[in-house]
DNA sequence: AGCGATACTGCATATTAAGGTAGTTCTGAA
DNA sequence: TTCAGAACTACCTTAATATGCAGTATCGCT
C-alpha cells in the first residue's frame, strides 16, 4: 500500500491521475497540487512515498522543485513527467536526484508499471529517453583513444587526486625522477604540459 | 523485416531464441553464433541489424568483443544480455555502445518489445539496471554543495583547463596576487590545498 | 561616521613542477 | 648477439604554486 502525490498544473490531467489513481487497489492515498508551492505548503509531502512530477510549472519548475521536495522529504522517490521530450533537462532531473522520467502519454497501464518499479527499487525511464542517457555514455569508439601503461594510470591516478611527485614517488616506490619519467610521458601521450590539463582530461576521458 | 544476431554459448538458450525469433513475422533472417569469433568468421555480421550478445562467452567476453564487431559492422545495433545483474559490466557495455542491457530472464514477449524499441531508435535496458544508471547520474544534494562566487568560478574554469596564474590574470584582468586571493579562497571553501584536488573536486561535483 | 564583508594588491619564502639532457638496467624480438 | 624500447635514476634551471602576513578600495548597513 502506497502513497502517491501528484503535482501538474494541468487541472484535466491532474484530476484524470487522480481518478485513476484512487482505484488502484495497491494504492492507499493520493495527493494532488497543482504547484510545489502549494505541495509544500499542505505538509504532506513527508508521507508521499512515490511522487508523480511534472516539469512544467508555473512559479518554480519540477527541475528547480526537486532540491525543495526533498528538504521537505528526503525519503521521496521522484518520478518526472514531462510533455514533449523534454531532452535537455533529463540530465538535470536526474542529477537533481529523480529517479525516472516518463513521457505524459504514457498510457495508465505502464503508470502503474512504473510505479510498482519505483516501490521495487528499479527505475522507470521510457526507453526513448533511456537513448539520450545511453548515447550519453558511448565513447567516442574512434580510434585516438589514449593509451596508458599500467604504471602511466597509477601515476595519473594519484596525480588526479592531488598527490605531489614527491608522495607519488613514495606511494610507487620511485625516485622523484622516475615519477617524472612517467609524468613526461603521459603528458607527451595526452599532448598536454601540466597537471591541470592532464586531471581535467583524464577525468572527463574518463582514463582513470 | 530485420535480420537478428545471436551470440550465446549455452546451446539451450541460443537454439530456443533462434526458433522463438524465426517464428516472428516481422524478422526475415535469425543468424545464431556461439563466439565472437564464430560470428566473425560467418561473414554474416554485416547483414545483422540487431545483435543480441551474451556477456559471459568463452575466449573473448561480449564486452571485449564490441569493439571487434563494430569494426566489422559499424551499424550495427547490440543488445547485451545478462544472467545475473552483472552490475559491473554495465557501464562498460554502454561505453563500448550498446545500446540496450537486458537481462537473461526477459520473457519472449519483452524481447520482441525490446527489439521492436531498437528498430525505433529506442534504448531497451531494464529498470533495475536503469537504476544504477540513474544513481551514476545523482549529485549529492545541497548541503554538501560548494557555493563559489561568479568571479571563482570564473577562476576555477580557467584552472581546470589548465591555465597558469598569470594567464589567470591576464584574462580577468586581475594582477597575479588578485589570482592568487581568489585562489586561496577556492582552496578554502573546496577544503583543498592545490590545483590538482582542486580540479578533480571542481569536475567530479561539476562545479563547473 | 563607523563596521564588516568582499575584492582585490603587494611582498616574501619555501616547495613543487616542467623541461632539457644523459646514463643504467632489463627484456624481448630480429 | 645485437638492438630497441621500456622503465627507471640523476642533475640542472627556470617557472609556477602554496601560504603567510599586511594593506587598500568600495559598498551596503546601522
Amino acid at each position: 500500500m502506497t502513497t502517491i502525490g501528484i503535482i501538474e498544473d494541468n487541472e484535466v490531467l491532474r484530476v484524470s491521475w487522480y481518478e485513476f489513481l484512487s482505484k488502484q487497489k495497491s494504492i492507499k492515498y493520493v495527493y494532488s497540487f497543482d504547484s510545489i508551492n502549494d505541495a509544500v505548503s499542505s505538509q504532506l509531502l513527508p508521507n508521499i512515498e512515490i511522487l508523480l512530477l511534472d516539469i512544467g510549472l508555473p512559479e518554480i519548475n519540477g527541475i528547480t522543485g526537486i532540491p525543495i521536495l526533498f528538504k521537505e522529504n528526503p525519503e521521496i522517490h521522484i518520478l518526472m513527467i514531462t510533455v514533449h521530450n523534454d531532452d535537455e533537462y533529463i540530465f538535470d532531473a536526474l542529477k537533481a536526484g529523480a529517479v525516472g522520467y516518463l513521457e505524459k502519454s504514457v498510457t495508465p497501464a505502464k503508470l502503474m508499471e512504473a510505479i510498482q518499479l519505483v516501490i521495487e527499487g528499479g527505475s522507470p525511464i521510457s526507453p526513448f529517453i533511456a537513448s539520450k542517457v545511453v548515447r550519453f555514455f558511448k565513447e567516442p569508439r574512434k580510434e585516438e583513444q589514449i593509451k596508458l601503461t599500467e604504471r602511466e594510470e597509477q601515476v595519473l591516478r594519484l596525480l588526479t587526486e592531488g598527490g605531489t611527485y614527491k608522495s607519488i614517488g613514495k606511494k610507487l616506490f620511485l625516485s622523484l625522477d622516475g615519477v617524472r619519467y612517467h609524468i613526461r610521458n603521459i603528458y607527451y601521450k595526452m599532448q598536454v604540459n601540466n597537471k591541470a590539463e592532464a586531471i581535467s582530461l583524464a577525468i572527463k576521458r574518463r582514463l582513470i
